[in-house]
DNA sequence: ACATTGACCTGAGAGC
DNA sequence: TGCTCTCAGGTCAATG
């Protein structure tokens, strides 16, 4: 599930729960959620810490905790964070859990186990170990370097959006919705657009993800306007009234209105 | 360099 | 109620 606007908001979520606060105890409940770092390791070298400042990167999250020490969060499909005091309430997949002196808990939790959980000494590092790309809002990113990198490679526009390489932080809804909005087909080839309609693309992507993250900060639902509402075969298009259809698209679902999208 | 497929995991929901 | 099947918003490795 998470891409980049709902890490986001679980960066907020721990800035606002947890940063400052003395970790007191860590509980691995399960280790295969653990990616480069060992089980001892990761307790030895959080237990007395606390997270100091925060960094998000595509969908990756990075909590400092000390010189070279940052804890490195990735959600896979099915992780999220919970903070709470009671622990009745803790969360049913309940991976690793973070107790505080204060008496609350903040536990990471994923079904599926695609999430990681480790320790990395430098976000740029692990980043650049990764080779993700730039994060989409980035401001660093402008209209320019997004073309060059995307007119580096071929292939169907939607997979190369999802390419944590090229640009890290979109994933399968967002990618959609994105193509939906700069009303291009997700197989376009990248290497074949016009310039306009790169264009197109970038406008679109920064307005996706920087909408989604106001949505997704607030009470707000999805609108009715989105394609992320329409993910049907055979639902109308809201904007122009063409039909959604579903395809499959580098082996994920894919949505798009068959009139529009060309 | 790219596309495709399967693997990693576990549940929710649909259909019978 | 319970079984079976399909699907899920992510990533990686192997193969063509």
């Amino acid at each position: 599930m998470p891409e980049l606007p709902e890490v986001e908001i679980y960066s907020r979520y721990l800035q606002r729960h947890a940063l400052g606060q003395r970790i007191a105890r860590v509980r691995v409940l399960d280790e295969r959620i653990l990616g480069a770092t060992r089980k001892a390791t990761l307790v030895r070298r959080l237990t007395g810490e606390q997270f100091t400042s925060l960094r998000r990167h595509g969908k990756h999250l990075f909590a400092q905790a000390g010189e070279r020490n940052w804890l490195h969060l990735h959600f896979g499909m099915t992780g999220d964070l919970a903070y709470y005091f009671d622990p009745a309430d803790a969360p049913r997949f309940a991976r690793v859990i973070f107790d505080f002196d204060g008496g609350g808990h903040l536990a990471f939790e994923d079904m599926r186990l695609f999430g990681i959980v480790d320790l990395t000494s430098d976000p740029d590092d692990y980043i650049r170990e990764h080779a993700l790309g730039l994060d989409p809002l980035d401001p660093a990113l402008r209209l320019r370097l997004f073309r060059r990198l995307m007119e580096k490679r071929r292939g169907a526009i939607k997979p190369l959006l999802m390419s944590q390489q090229v640009v890290a932080g979109i994933g399968n809804l967002y990618a959609d919705e994105i193509l939906f909005r700069a009303s291009i087909h997700p197989l376009r080839p990248a290497d074949r657009m016009r310039p306009d309609e790169m264009k197109a693309v970038y406008t679109s992507m920064r307005r996706v993800l920087n909408e989604m993250v106001v949505l997704k900060a607030g009470e707000g639902d999805y609108p009715p306007r989105m394609l992320v509402q329409h993910r049907e075969e055979g639902d109308l298009c809201p904007r122009c009234g063409g039909e959604i259809r579903r395809t499959v698209v580098g082996g994920r679902t894919t949505y798009f209105c068959s009139r529009h999208q060309r």
